[in-house]
RNA sequence: GAUUCAGUAGCUCAGUUGGCAGAGCACAUCCCUUUUAAGGAUGGGGUCCUGGGUUCGAGACCCAGCUGGAUCACCA
């Protein structure tokens, strides 16, 4: 065997003819190369799509015709060139007059929506990034000759529900009131495959709404075209964002990113993502939290920075937890938690103002009022209001028996900080549903908050709690490192009692407040819950655009594609092996198991005539074979 | 992780004591020049989630599994 190379070749690879006992190799340069592997995608894709076509529904198969039919008569279904417009559906439907006579000559595109063909005349609904808008198509504005089959074939024949088209002509009011665009140009942009699920609507009344939040959340581009209010929800997300930026930006704060991969998980307590990096040859985590390094940013001299973050928990997930999570972190120099409780004041109103143009927001079935200023209560007075004892100064063993006598579960591994945190969240949390401040948290669950200025069991420390939910965690922020290093220990020590959330120590943190950082207040806010309050969504799903799913468990006849060869072997034609698997053949063994080779070939048939399937067929005696 | 409910046509859903697999919309064919979820007529379309079991017979009953929802636990 015998390699040449050749001047100007850059690449070799064997081509696939064999003399001599010598090997000739074909020498290809990179574009030859990029052409050969471009023909070798084209061939798995065009084999992956006939055989994907054995399983498609009807209607998938007479879009994909239309396809081909539209090819046939030269119109490219998904043409290339930019297709201008100059309005959308919703200025049309809110700006049209008839006195006027205005958009008398508009382009516009979307996704047929609906279709009503009655004879000459056509009525169909397009929607576009705005809304819907009907459109009227008569045969003879669109094909303007004697050739009618534009109208005829094309539009009545192969477009569907779903396909984009764009549209030339000037608006009027139908007979029955309804703004419409009479269309004197056609054009296909994009030819949809799948069909649509049709949902309709009248007078308010949803029918047949695409509901299954199963697919709804898989598919989300579904749920994006069927339903209009989930468009909204997401709009408003992007707005809620937007308006709290604004408000930081005007003060002078700066937006910054910080690292995700973490080499220590710090700055909650929370179970993290582990992952690996083969170079550094270290684990590192994906991060719960970046207070500490914003706060490093702090040390470094900003007045302000603020994240907004995708924070990862290797937690439970339910209709108010993802694993990844967007929040909100922002820390300002030189205030304390009494300043920053008047800021989350104002970012509030603020936020439900620039949304809905006021502060009394429906959520389920109650309201909330986000005017300024909100209720403040400690946290040892709200236990004492809603559990009636005074736990102030209490020990470890004295909560203990209190959780037994309010009936709530507590273990070993829980510190003080635990016991009285679950008392709260069992006694207490619920009965906050207007925006109200909790203050002054117990040291032991805040270790990285100062001590209270008045009381050092308690700490500078609130939560912002709206219809039982905690919406902010904020602090007048540790910046003594001596307190800060005693602090992290005592959460190493809960680590070793057993609790798993409890905080590493990050020794570059404690070094960088050595250095001195400036009292300093930070805010922390959950974005899709207050996205769900903004929203009025009752689930997290419901405002991330691709919640976590389970993958579905569905195996595709893999064991078919393992064992294609076996089929070959058997003498089995390539094209016969994907409608074997799908009758249920997807090994050999099960093949051999069937007794009448009559049998067998009866059901290929049948399944070759039902999906017309445009295969040589076998014969009898060829089956028959197989089985032995 | 526990409990519970659900999975039937492209979509929304019926399906009686266990007895031929159904409706509306969508789709196809034909008729019709302005319909307001739905103009008229006719027709095609199913792995009843998967795998076992009971039975003469299972979409339905039993067991196991998959996926999702709800509630609880953990967490924000």
């Amino acid at each position: 065997m015998q390699i040449t190379r050749l001047k100007g070749a850059n690449y070799i690879i064997p081509s696939f003819q064999y003399t001599n006992g010598i090997i000739p190799y074909k020498l290809y340069k990179p574009y030859q190369l990029y052409q050969l592997y471009k023909l070798l995608f084209f061939c798995i894709f065009a084999f992956y799509s006939t055989t994907k076509n054995m399983q498609l529904s009807e209607q998938e198969r007479n879009r994909r015709e239309s396809l081909e039919e539209l090819r046939k008569m030269g119109i490219d279904p998904y043409p290339a060139e930019e297709f201008k417009t100059n309005v959308l559906s919703d200025e049309v439907l809110a700006t049209f007059d008839d006195e006027k006579k205005n958009y008398q000559d508009v382009v516009m595109a979307g996704r047929i929506m609906s279709r009503r063909i009655m004879g000459k005349a056509s009525f169909a609904e397009i929607q576009d990034s705005a809304g819907r808008i009907q459109i009227y198509v008569t045969r003879d504005d669109i094909c303007p000759g004697e050739n009618k089959d534009f109208y005829n074939v094309i539009f009545k024949r192969h477009l569907d529900i779903g396909d984009f088209i764009g549209v030339k002509g000037f608006v009027f009011r139908t007979q029955m009131g309804e703004i419409t665009v009479h269309v004197r140009e056609l054009k296909i942009l994009s030819k949809s495959l799948h069909p649509l699920p049709v949902v309709k609507e009248k007078e308010g009344k949803v029918y047949d709404a695409f509901s299954d939040p199963e697919m709804r959340y898989r598919q989300r581009y579904v749920d994006l075209i069927v339903n209009p209010q989930v468009k909204e929800t997401f709009r408003k997300r992007t707005m809620l964002i937007q308006s709290m930026r604004e408000l930081f930006n005007s003060r002078g704060y700066l937006e910054v990113e910080t690292p995700i991969l973490q080499p220590i998980p710090g700055g909650a307590a929370a179970r993290p993502f582990v992952t690996y990096h083969n170079t550094l040859n270290m684990k590192l985590y994906l991060r719960i939290a970046n207070e500490l390094y914003l706060k490093k940013l702090i040390v470094g001299g900003y007045e302000g920075v603020y994240e907004f973050s995708k924070d990862f928990r290797n937690e439970g997930m339910d209709r108010q937890h993802n694993p990844e999570f967007t929040v909100m972190e922002i820390y300002v120099a030189y205030k304390d938690y009494n300043w920053m409780m008047e800021f989350v004041e104002e970012m509030f109103e603020k936020v439900a103002l620039d949304l809905h143009g006021k502060t009394l927001i429906p959520y389920g079935d109650i309201e909330i009022e986000f005017k300024k200023p909100y209720p403040r209560i400690t946290m040892l007075d709200a236990i004492k209001k809603y559990s009636g004892y005074d736990i102030s100064g209490m020990s470890e063993d004295r909560l203990r028996e209190i959780c037994d006598k309010l009936d709530i579960e507590h273990d070993p591994s829980m510190g003080k900080g635990k016991l009285i945190d679950q008392i709260f969240k069992e006694k207490c949390e619920q009965h906050f549903v207007q925006p109200t401040f909790v203050t002054d948290y117990p040291i032991e669950m805040s270790p990285l908050v100062k001590k209270h200025r008045k009381n050092p069991e308690l700490t500078e420390r609130f939560e912002l709690i709206i219809n039982g939910e905690e919406m902010c965690n904020a602090y007048s922020e540790l910046n003594d490192p001596i307190d800060q290093l005693e602090r992290f220990k005592e959460q190493l020590k809960l680590s070793e009692k057993g609790d798993d959330e409890a905080m590493f120590i990050d020794m570059d943190f404690v070094h960088a407040l050595e250095y001195g950082m400036p009292p300093t207040s930070g805010l922390g806010v959950g974005i899709d819950r207050l996205t769900m309050l903004m929203t009025n969504q009752p689930s997290i799903q419901d405002v991330l655009f691709f919640p976590q799913m389970r993958p579905e468990g569905r195996e595709q006849g893999a064991g078919g594609r393992e064992h294609r060869d076996e089929f070959l072997e058997l003498g089995v034609p390539e094209e016969w092996i994907e409608p074997l698997i799908a009758l249920g053949y997807d090994t050999v063994e099960k093949l051999k198991e069937v007794e009448k080779p009559g049998k067998l070939h009866q059901q290929m048939m049948g399944y070759r005539k039902k999906n017309k399937l445009e295969i040589d067929t076998v014969t009898l005696e060829q089956v028959t074979e197989w089985l032995q």
